[in-house]
DNA sequence: CATGAATGAGATTTCATTCAT
DNA sequence: AATGAATGAAATCTCATTCAT
């Protein structure tokens, strides 16, 4: 038992650390973009200095990456709660256009997004790796919706569907943020609950 | 030195200069991302040295936006030479959808144009400032096709469509380059398409 | 602690660590040098961390120091029991010669002994302190063959003779290791041996 | 001419820098040894800073071999000059003896050339390179003695003779910046001179 | 005694910008 | 206007050393 609490105690510790630099990635890296952002900053904002990071993380890049692994994991079990919640598909419908319309309100989310994006089509050689990744967690999630989806342009492929939703979300918050008084936060969520119902309402 | 007069042989060669300049820029910007582009980079790519970019442009930052500002207009007259060759109202809605769904060809304007959102949002002296010039040059091209509108999420707002169908676009073409397998091209295309019709048809 | 006192197991372990890492510093000391050589690599290497080197020497310094003081005792100690063995002068000029000339064989050391000369040279606060110790140890084994030292170059002084054919060795080591072709091994040991024929006979 | 001009002072001055800061790294490394020095260091010695360093090398490994293949070649210029001075093999074989035993006073010459060779032999990957570089520019120099070589040791190998009196010179020197109590400034000119009859001497 | 997370000084390196030509 | 050498601020990363366990 004894033997045992010291590692305990410093994978404890450790872990811990580890948790805090990525909460603080994710603000740092929302906020001042992945080549802007400052390792030191990300460190002084989880409350270490930079030691603490390269004890955890081999650079900024794994880290970026780290961070937005536990995003995408994040995001896609949440929705998984939701949709798992509901019996029926319109329900379901109903819970994932509810879910989006309410992503507008995670700017931090979206600018991160928009920088993984923008990161993995600047880097190749781990684009299509990461992309992959990314696909794979979102399949995971099967909300088995795909029958309801129209004829039109989705051709029922969910995947297809979840992918342009979260697209366009992230286009429109960052349009806002950029230039509010051309469209609106009210107006945002309007436009964004007319493209679900367009894309995936029957 | 009047506008009228015709520039001498130095002036000219300056003028071709800082073009070469702003195309390379483009080019660069687009690749690398604000942050990441040198100017060293941009100045080869034109054929010069960093010198031919200092005699031209004040900084870094300077070029950037001199070169948004000139996407945006070239953008708009583009577009405002579409519409005016148009009869009606709703041949211009037809033209603008037809404007839009070409545009995701231009990966690189795409990029430019999130990375100078992105660049704005985390620069508030200069956003405001920013985003009303936009939103200027934009609303200068009058399609009058607001009461075309419908009556939902855009509310007969022309300039709110046109900044939504932007920013969907950038926001799709970036999900695009970055898993062309969970969106393709053809994917793209189409629902672009749909939502220009969800928000734009009456 | 009397120095007769059998030490208990704690001690013991301690002992042993601090052998496994003096063993562990030589390897590593000789193949990357003082300065690039990492506390981390040598504890490693010894099958511990970096907690156990600071439990058994105050720094990188001091356990280059200790290994030296350790190299030089040994070195020192397997020259003296060679020439005890010996009957007479003629005899121990001989194995002095054998001994110099084996030495070759361990590249190990002489990359060491250069490095720690070049230590002292490049510390002057301890060079002097250092080459006295080091010294007086070499000059405790007396092997009585000033008597027959030629009267050139050596002067019937034992030190200067030991002195100058280590130095030399360790030079034509180094050589040989930095390029096997212009000076073989099999030259190595001839050159080493005229040398010693030339200084140390008659 | 004047078109030319322009780039000739840019390239003057640019050389002149470039001789300074091999300059002040011959001072510097040999005081503190490769990885101990820091090109900071370097470049104040030379009256410049760190940029100037960055705008001439690539980085320190790059200065350092510069350094060493002008200290080489210079070196073997040097001696080239003294020997074509030189009308018999004897001369020759007298003039090659003076050369050597002069080299003593270069002490800084020598911590070069041991910094040079240990970092060859811990850098495998250009250990054989830089070992055949050297070997053929000190081949260039013909000084025709092979036939005045003993029938011991060296067999009548030019190469290996120069090779040879070159690293006990080296080893030599460091002993006595070493201890020069054991071995005296003195005392190393005789030995040198010693092994020199022994090696080269028929 | 030993572990290993964390510190923090310091080194290398990059690059926007300046300036003499 | 353009060149390109040089500057110097700032960033990343390494590693000897400390310290709580």
């Amino acid at each position: 038992m004894s033997a045992l609490a010291i590692p305990n105690k410093h994978q404890q510790k450790s872990e811990a650390t580890r948790r805090k630099l990525i909460a603080s990635a994710r603000r740092i890296f929302a906020r001042d973009g992945f080549e802007a952002a400052r390792i030191e900053d990300i460190a002084a904002d989880a409350g270490h200095t930079r030691g603490a990071f390269y004890a955890n993380f081999e650079n900024k890049e794994s880290l970026f990456l780290a961070l937005l692994e536990q995003q995408v994991t994040e995001h896609t079990g949440r929705l998984s709660k939701r949709l798992q919640a509901c019996d029926s598909g319109e329900e379901k419908l109903a819970a994932l256009r509810q879910y989006y319309l309410e992503r507008t309100a995670d700017r931090q989310w979206c600018m991160l997004m928009l920088e993984f994006k923008l990161f993995a089509v600047r880097h190749p050689r781990i684009r299509a790796k990461l992309a992959r990744a990314h696909r794979q967690i979102r399949s995971s999630v099967k909300s088995q919706i795909a029958p309801l989806l129209p004829r039109t342009s989705i051709h029922g492929s969910e995947d297809a569907l979840r992918a342009s939703l979260e697209a366009t979300l992230h286009g429109l918050v960052l349009q806002h943020a950029y230039d509010p008084d051309a469209l609106t936060a009210e107006q945002l969520v309007r436009i964004l609950g007319d493209i679900f119902d367009a894309l995936a309402q029957r």
